[in-house]
Order: structure tokens, then sequence, then C-alpha cells
RNA sequence: GGCUGGGUGGCAGAGUGGUUAUGCAGCGGUUUGCAAAACCGUGGAUGCCGGUUCAAUUCCGACCCCAGCCUCCA
């Protein structure tokens, strides 16, 4: 049975769809003005391997990550850049996926864009304001009234008294309370804007949620995830938004995912120590990024260093040395074991590095087995390249990821393979100096050489 | 100030009221032309102080420290 860490009760829940064998999850995607960084990539990866899990768990899954096409931040950058915000937009869209694409991060069931959803949005908000949790204020924004709803704070855990109590809450002359969010903004001279019921204007950002969200799934659905840094307030306003719009509760199970850290501190824009997918991903391949960030539990921090992801390609090479020269085969029951103890892992709140170490123990009996039962070996080879499918790992064939050069330097694999030859020869002449003068040469260039009684084999380092 | 999380061996990172996490690194073997890979064996940890218990790293309380949210942010 799957249980699951629920922000809104801050305890492990067991898990139970609304509709048996079906689960409904929304996630917070991109607001699209620059690249993915990895704090993106770890929210992308992590619901990417949520879903894959809930999927082979038996459940049909309607998963959908949102794409924020328009705030703040992309009008400004569509100035800064003398481009449109469709430019913008599209050209960042087409990035995120190009990023998403190469970290094996399976495409969501669909990705709702905040400006294909105008109609909706306004429909909620004039639902809000029916409802008297919402008005418009004198200068054409329409807020929502934090007041009106009395569970306000449930999920972050925060009284509204408290948060008046602290300095940080900005004072606008045009709410009624400084608590108050926008829904709908009045449209500033030069900017985008729909028209409305208040005038020309654009959406909030937290009603695009709870529009989307409605919209796709249904009032009440299973699950909502995003960033740890949307609980509050993004999240604790789409509560209050969607419940008071609706009427009923709007979802069950809120999970949050921990922060990218560099240095102990948090890596975000205003900080400037964020790396972007694309710098990492010249270094170090795709399955490393992916292995690096499942091999924390999701709610955990995650410090980023160069040594961590080395340290992500160590085992990454371990796993795919085992699966090496090896043909896999049918499974039958084998490994009934080594399956039970993966599904309990990821049963307990998405456990990926509990379940990650079923595939090591999984690696040293595939080198145990493999000299005197091949078949065996071969089942659990198939076993271990199943459970790895699962979280998105060992995707790959162990020939492509031993010998890809990440960094693009470095020697081609033709000469690679002529030089070995070489040495090949050398050694059938029993030429000892000539043989390690090669295999000197080669490890200079990252190469490492791998003599069995079937031959030489190679990898980079 | 209010609210959340967390402090585990050399590093990373899980579980667990009494028994192997896992990976990398170390040490000793086996193997190898030399290596590498692999296998076998092995040392090493639970922030501090109390409490509960036959037994606590694991439960409870205080303390110290770290990170985060309360402002755009995955």
């Amino acid at each position: 049975m799957l249980s699951i860490y629920n922000s809104l009760s801050n305890s492990k829940e067991l898990f139970k769809p609304i509709d048996p064998g079906q689960v409904r999850m929304y996630v917070c995607g991109m607001t699209v003005y620059d690249y993915c960084h990895l704090g993106h990539a770890r929210m992308l990866v992590v619901f990417d391997a949520i879903f894959r899990y809930l999927k082979v768990s038996g459940y049909r899954v309607t998963y959908i990550r949102n794409i924020t096409d328009i705030d703040d931040k992309i009008i400004k950058r569509a100035i800064e850049n003398g481009e449109t915000i469709q430019q913008l937009t599209e050209r960042f869209i087409q990035a995120m996926h190009e990023d998403t694409d190469a970290l094996l991060i399976e495409r969501p069931s669909a990705e709702p864009r905040a400006t294909d959803n105008i109609a909706a949005i306004i429909k909620m908000v004039e639902t809000l304001v029916e409802k008297g949790h919402a008005y418009c204020a004198d200068n054409g924004d329409v807020y929502y009234s934090v007041g009106s709803f009395a569970e306000y704070g449930k999920l972050s855990g925060k009284r509204p008294d408290d948060l008046l109590a602290g300095a940080r809450v900005e004072k606008d002359e045009s709410k009624r309370d400084p608590l108050d969010f926008v829904l709908w903004k009045a449209a500033k001279p030069g900017e985008p804007f729909w028209p409305s019921p208040w005038g020309d204007g654009r959406p909030g950002w937290h009603i695009e949620c709870s529009a989307m969200s409605t919209t796709q799934l249904g009032a009440h659905f299973d699950i909502h995830g995003g960033g740890q840094d949307l609980q509050f307030p993004h999240h604790e306003n789409e509560i209050a938004q969607s419940e008071a719009c609706t009427g009923q509760q709007y979802v069950n199970y809120w999970i949050h995912n921990g922060f990218v850290r560099v240095n102990e501190e948090k890596m975000s824009k205003s900080l400037g120590n964020f790396f972007t997918v694309r710098d990492i991903l010249k270094h170090y391949q795709a399955e490393e990024v992916r292995f690096f960030i499942l091999n924390s539990h999701y709610r955990s921090p995650l410090n980023y260093s160069d040594e961590q992801l080395d340290n992500a390609r160590a085992a990454l090479t371990r796993l795919y040395t085992a699966l090496r020269g090896i043909e896999e085969t049918p499974l039958g029951d084998f490994g009934e074991d080594y399956r039970a103890r993966f599904k309990d892992a990821m049963d307990d709140d998405f456990n990926t590095p509990e379940a990650m170490a079923v595939l090591f123990e999984l690696a040293r009996e595939i080198n145990r087995l493999r000299e005197h039962d091949a078949v065996s070996a071969a089942q659990a080879a198939a076993l271990l390249v199943e459970l790895g499918g699962v979280l998105g790992l060992i995707q790959s064939t162990a020939e492509n990821y031993l010998k890809a050069a990440p960094s693009a330097k470095g020697l081609a694999a033709e000469d690679v393979e002529a030089l070995v030859a070489q040495r090949t020869e050398a050694r059938a002449n029993k030429d000892w100096a000539e043989s390690d003068r090669l295999r000197d040469l080669l490890k200079e260039q990252g190469i490492v050489l791998e003599d069995s009684a079937k031959g030489t084999s190679w990898r980079r380092e």
C-alpha cells in the first residue's frame, strides 16, 4: 500500500484515490522566461518518477503540468530582449521540452497554458465576486478577500494574524486587507490584456492554477504537487480560491519537493547561484543528473556539487558494467524478493534512495551469477532494467552509456578502437612494453581498458 | 518574531526500539602478463543533555546548530 507524506496534514497517509484505479495529479510547472535550472529539474524528475511509479502500480494517471506564459517577469524580460511575449515564451517552452526530453522526463497528459485558459479564469473570478470572496478595487484590480475564507492558512500552518504581525506584508492602498491577493490585474499602457467584466487586464498568478486544474481534473482531485517554495502563498491561495469557488475540497494530497542547494544555500535566481540544465548536460550525461536527483529523498534538501555528479557517474558505471555483455531474458518469477523490496521502498512515500539500493544489490547478484549461471544472470539483468526503468534510469545500453563522451572532447570511438586493435596485436606478441604504452596513452585520454578472456573492452572514465 | 523541515561512518545518503542500507573512498584476500572490472572478507556513525525502557541512533523533553517559508521563485 502506497503512503504519501501530505503537506496538508504534515504526516504520511495511506493513499486512496477518489476514483478506484485512477489518479488525477496536477503539478505547478515552469514560468517560461528563462532556461530550466537544476531546481526545476528536480521538480520535473521527482514528479516524473511519481508519475511512472503510479502507473506501474496499476493506476490510470492523468498528469497535468501547467505552463505559466503570462506574468510580470515575462513581460519585463520580453521588453528587455526586444521581442514579443509570444516569441519569448515559445522559445523557452521549446527549450524546456528539449531539457525535459534530454532528462528522459515523460510528457504529462497535458500541459495547459495560462493564456489558453483566460475564459475559465475569468469565469472563476466572476464566481468568486458573486459569492462575496472577491472584489474589484478602485484601480481596476480584482482581489481575493482572504478574510472571507475561514480556513485560510490550513496548508502552510500560518494564521492570518501571524502574517499580519510579520513586517513583510506589502501595503497597498487599493486592497481592503493587506493579505488580499490579486486575481485579475488591470492592464497598464503597453501591457498585454484580455477583455473582462472589470475592464482590460490579465490574470493574477495563483488563479491560473485553480482554473486550469479544475478545468482539467474537476473541482476535487487527488494530488497536487510543486516545489516547497510554492506551498505559501501560491498553493495556500489556490486552496482559498478553489474551495471558495466550488464549495468542495480541492485536493486530497499535497506533495512538495525540497530545494536544490549550493553550499548549503537555496539555489535561486535572485541569489544567482543556479546552474541551468543545459550547462550541466555539457559535462554530465542526463541519466547522471537523474540519478543524482533521485538518490536523495524528494523532500530532503539536495546539495549540488560536481563531486555529487561524479558520484552518480561512478554509481551508474557500476550498474551498467554489471549489464555489459548480458542478453536479457524473460523473467519468469525470478527475483520476487528484489521486486518486493523495491515496491516497499517506493510505497513508503516514494523512497527512491532505498529503491535504488535494490538496483545495486541486483548488480552484485548479476556479477556473482554471470560466470556459472548465465540464465539467472540474464534474468537478474532484465529485472535491473525493469526496476531502473520505473525511475527512468538504465534506459540506455551498457555500451552506449560506458562509451558516451559527455564533454564532446576526447578521442573518437573509431580512434579508440584502432588503438585497442594495435594493443591486442602487441599483446598477442607478448610485447608488454608496447601494450602498456598504448594503455597509458588511452588512459591519458580518459579511456579505461579491461582485458578479459573474451578480448579487450573499453569505457570512458 | 511566527511557522516548516533537518542534524547519521572519510564523503553522499536510507532504514531501524535490540540483528547488512546502498554507492564512492580505505584495508586484507581471490583473479590478472601488469592493470581494470568483478567477487569474498573487513574497520568505521548516529549534534549535546536529560527522560521513558530490560534495551534508543530510532520514542519524549530541553538545548545548540543548519536550511527554508512568511516578498518573485521548483
